[in-house]
DNA sequence: GTAAACCGTAAATGGTGTTAACGTAGGTGT
DNA sequence: ACACCTACGTTAACACCATTTACGGTTTAC
């Protein structure tokens, strides 16, 4: 990836990078919310400075962005970790209830990593354009459960034509890594359960819903159960549930 | 509803109140962003004056939001009335579409009505709480659906407790006018189906999805047509996909 | 050693929500 | 008709915000 640093100005700047991003992070952990100013007055900067490092305020907020979801990932993956290797569905359910309790404990966070438009504009530090470290856990755990039970998968010829575009030259190639061309309709799968997840966690994030349902969690699992069938989980489901609401109860 | 003001005083006030509405609406229309002065300024006021009228900024949004899902569910109604009264299955399938299309003219729009943490707050004028007409418009929709044909909802009883009471003690009495008790298990198949109506325009209208899947429609149509289904119109796929793919051709 | 690139500063511009103090016109009570 | 008071607007000010400019000092490179 990136050459390793070697002279001095460039360790420091390395540094003063980091601490822009750790600083910001810190800031939105103690429920304040980001700014160029709140972050240089902790750094013991003024704002202007941070000049030197982003582009604008909307790059900062895509660098850390980044940081957050690589950060998150990390629970989502631990999350998934509590169970052995081979219990890949198991393994999802945890890590797809990690997602759903942090995005609740931090809701500034996940608003800021999933609820921002994602601009046109191309952030020069990191192509990480719409590269998501929690999609591509996702994408691996759902890749998992179907080397080891092969539920049945779209042909790719049977997708319509953007479609089979997408999945067989994805924008993020990190997300198809390991998966034979053939098997891309894999892709496909991941796409309408990543889009059910989204959709019920944010829904619940920002309270557009019954304030009992959110509490109880009862749709979210529902969501999940639903879609289990679709990776030939169907024999799963009990156990399943009371993985995901063990969970819950913590 | 409220009683209709008598005094001249009362009815002023109320015309301005509505002002203030149609000028927000009309300057988020002109693609500029919601602001105070911004409101004020088109109205020949200065800022602090709308201060009579909202008790924040956010009390201001809040009031936006509310009439613009009002008009924006105008435009889904009309969308269905350009198919007979008895296609009930044809009509939710081009509102939705017309709810997709909205989202993506009109992403500001969207993210303040659907993309806006619904406040602890109780928002003093009119109780909008969580209400949405596009929610209630769904709702109808679908109940349509199931008068005609009766797909299988589940019984209220096999809830589990929570979701229970929220069908049963609803936080919108209006989202389950006539739907009586025993049958009330459809709002848990229009929660089932919102959620993923949901998720899909929400995922593309923050642009974390491949833009060719966005372009084409191709997972929000895939979507749709993977929920009919559970509403009973597994023989009707082909004749709803040409409708909605028609739409989407506009 | 000198020139250039880098990294910070202060100052200023124009934007935001919000509060306080103040005046004035409208409706109300006698 | 007079006094009163409330509602509605003003101006001024505060505290934030992103961003640009011009300037000074340090570090690096040649």
């Amino acid at each position: 990836m990136t050459v390793e640093p070697t002279t001095r100005r460039e360790r420091q700047r390395e540094a003063t990078y980091a601490e822009i991003v750790s600083t910001s992070i810190a800031l939105l952990r103690d429920g304040e919310d980001l700014s160029l100013r709140a972050v240089a007055q902790r750094m013991g900067m003024t704002a202007p400075a941070l000049y030197r490092y982003v582009a604008s305020y909307q790059e900062l907020v895509d660098l850390v962005a980044y940081e957050v979801d690589r950060a998150a990932t990390e629970r989502f993956r631990a999350a998934a970790d509590t169970l052995p290797e081979d219990d890949v569905a198991g393994r999802l359910c945890l890590s797809a209830t990690a997602f759903r309790q942090w995005a609740h404990e931090s809701p500034r966070e996940f608003g800021l990593v999933f609820a921002n438009p994602i601009a046109d504009t191309s952030c020069a530090r990191r192509e990480m354009l719409t590269l998501s470290s929690s999609g591509h856990l996702f994408t691996d755990q759902m890749k998992a459960i179907w080397e080891s039970n092969g539920f049945p998968i779209p042909a790719v010829d049977d997708l319509p034509p953007a479609a089979r575009e997408a999945v067989l030259d994805p924008l993020i190639p990190a997300e198809s890594e390991g998966v034979a061309e053939a098997d891309r309709g894999l892709l496909w799968v991941y796409m309408q359960g990543w889009t059910q997840l989204y959709g019920i966690v944010t829904l619940e994030v920002f309270g557009h819903m019954d304030p009992r349902l959110v509490e109880s969690g009862d749709l979210f699992v529902d969501t999940i159960l639903r879609f289990a069938p679709r990776m030939g989980l169907e024999g799963d489901l009990e156990r399943l549930e009371r993985l995901i609401r063990d969970q819950l109860a913590d």
